[in-house]
This record gives structure tokens, C-alpha cells and sequence, in this order.
DNA sequence: GTCTATAGATGGATAGAC
DNA sequence: GTCTATCCATCTATAGAC
């Protein structure tokens, strides 16, 4: 072949990549592939010998991203409730991820736009999703609240990201730092 | 003048109200203008005769749609606490919301969207955001809490309508509803 | 104020050369 | 596997007739 081996899986990775932080920054639905794939030092052309079609882009994309976050939600599980609880408030309830949606987590960036998708997408979805919630549900010891918390945090960074100004996107994360540390507090 | 006394008024209130629902359904950067003025039995040209832009036209919609839920926010919230949590748990957190954003709450569907806008559709938001907010803090007695109390119910939206199944949707209802139940009993 | 028509750009996706 | 070139549809916005 005219490629060397691994080269099709390191451009497949490539894109997705590049592509990430263009669709959480600026929207699935507004992102064109000829962007995408220019983030990714391709044409068009080459875009469509990795995916099918845009939307089986979003979901390769939706499981990558979710694997990801899971991954570090995990990690910082294994130690304490209280290790995790400060992970969290420090860097999810950030005003840098706020302001930085594609270095950021997939679920306030493009959650309604992955409820606007096929059934494909939305199952990558929820299959990834479940793991992260299973993790911390184990350390809560109650899963209904751990589903809650993720609730409540997707829902911050939603409304903090409308925000006009800093000091207003800051009084979002605030208050749900206030009510996330009352909530894991009388888990314990 | 050929056409009525208030027909420009009413045209556009035409406008604003079908177009809302076809934005909420598929979003906003996936509407176009043809489509928003088909809805309301016009052409794209009288469109621009309501609206100087398609972002203009968010921001207006925006206004219209956050003033409509605050009002019912506040309505139910003059009786008593309880009242108002019964409603929200009762209609906010249904299968019926997630299940028809057409009709329903402007935040989960476009929250994300409203916060890669301009700045003029963020203040707009954020000025009408906070008349709801004022009015159930009064009532909690706690700003933060009530401004987490919104994210909670954004969030809950934003991750069920990501959901392929109504299990899986329901699930998250309920997980939500359990924890708004705990932070507003508690908060009496 | 609304229409038709259209400009000018960009969208997703495909074909054929290399 | 990637490129260039292209099809065809759609996009936002404008111009001119009525």
C-alpha cells in the first residue's frame, strides 16, 4: 500500500480530534466537513473515507468525548468522595471551561444537538454516560443523586455559557457549587 | 396604507411565535429563514421587513419566550413553595416536555446557542434570566439555591432529550425531581 | 408590506485521477 | 488514501415590481 500501516487509524484520530473542539466550539449543526477536515490537514475528500456521513462522525466524536470524560470522572472517584467533589468544583465549575467549550466537556457544548440526533448517536450516548454515572452512583451510594449531579452540572455550564459577562457566568457556578457541596456533605 | 393598522405588529408576533417552535424543535443554526417565514405564512422577503437579521431575530424571540415561562414561574410561586414545586415536578420534569421542545421551556432547547450569540441575545437572556431567578429566591430565601435549582431543571431537560428511550428519559426525570424535592423541603 | 427573483456563499456528498 | 473538481441543494440577505 501506498500509506504506511496505522496510517488510516492516526488520521481517523486526527479529525476526530481536530474536529472535537471545532463542533463543541462552535456548534454541530454550524460546523461544515470541509472545516473539519481542514483542521485536520485534509480535503473534503478524505473526510469521507474515514465516516460515512457527518452525523456518523458525531457519533464516533460522542463516544470519544464521553470515554474521555468518564475516564478522568473515574480517576478522581477512586480515591475519596471528597477528592472527587474538589475535582470537580476547581475544574468542571470553572470559569475557564466556561469560556474554553472546546477544550471542554461534550455534554453541555452538544447535548441538545445530540437530542436532535438519530438513534445511533443519542445510544453511543447514553451507553457511555451510564459509566460515569455507575462510578460515581458507587461512591454515593445512591444513583439517583449521582444522575442529579451530573444534571446540575451540565445545567451550569449551559447557563453560565449564556451569560454575558464574567461576574454573572461566575454567580451560575457559584450557586451550584453552594448546592453540589450541600448535596455529597449529607451523603456522607 | 394598503395593508390594516396593526398588521406589522401582528405579522411579526406571527412570526415570532411560529418560528419559535420550529428553532426550539431543530435549532436555531439549523433553520433557516425560508423556513421560519413558511411557518408563518409569509416569504423571506417580508421577513426582513420584521427582522434585520436571523440574529435579530433570536434575540427577539429570546425576550418573548423568557418573559412567557417567568410569568407562569412567578404565577405559580404566589401561592406557596409547595405549590410551585408541585407545578415544576408536575409539567417542567414531564415526559411531555422532553418529548415536544416545540412547546416547551426556551432554555434547554437553545441554551447552548444563546451562549455562542452575540452579545446583545446574552444580555437580553441574561436580563430576563434573572426576573425568574428574583422570584423564587424571594420565595427560597436563598439566591444561590434557586439559581441552582434552574440549572438543575435545564440540565435534567438537556441530558433526557439526549436519551434514546423514554425509560432512560424518565429515569433522569426522576432522579431530578427526588433531589429538587430534598433541596426545597429542606429549605422550608 | 409582501412578493418573485436572485446574488453570492456555503452546505453535504460523490467521481475520477494519482 | 487523498486530492481536485463538481453536482445540487440550501443558506442569508438584497433588489425591484406591485
Amino acid at each position: 500500500m501506498r500509506y504506511p500501516s496505522g496510517h488510516k487509524e492516526a488520521k481517523r484520530k486526527d479529525l476526530l480530534q481536530a474536529s472535537a473542539a471545532l463542533i463543541k466550539e462552535r456548534g454541530f449543526a454550524a460546523t461544515g466537513i470541509d472545516a473539519m477536515a481542514a483542521a485536520a490537514g485534509v480535503t473534503s475528500g478524505a473526510f469521507y473515507s474515514h465516516f460515512g456521513s457527518k452525523s456518523a462522525l458525531l457519533q464516533a466524536l460522542v463516544a470519544r468525548e464521553l470515554q474521555h470524560s468518564t475516564g478522568l470522572w473515574a480517576g478522581h472517584c477512586e480515591q475519596s468522595l471528597e477528592h472527587w467533589l474538589a475535582y470537580v468544583l476547581r475544574h468542571y465549575l470553572s470559569l475557564d471551561h466556561v469560556q474554553h467549550p472546546g477544550s471542554g466537556c461534550v455534554l453541555p457544548a452538544l447535548g441538545a444537538e445530540i437530542g436532535r440526533s438519530d438513534t445511533a448517536v443519542k445510544e453511543v450516548f447514553a451507553h457511555e454516560l451510564q459509566k460515569g454515572i455507575d462510578t460515581l452512583a458507587q461512591r454515593l451510594g445512591d444513583a439517583q443523586l449521582a444522575t442529579a449531579v451530573v444534571s446540575q452540572l451540565v445545567g451550569a455550564l449551559v447557563l453560565a455559557r449564556a451569560m454575558p459577562s464574567a461576574e454573572q457566568q461566575r454567580a451560575v457556578l457559584d450557586a451550584s457549587k453552594a448546592v453540589l457541596e450541600r448535596l455529597v456533605q449529607a451523603q456522607k
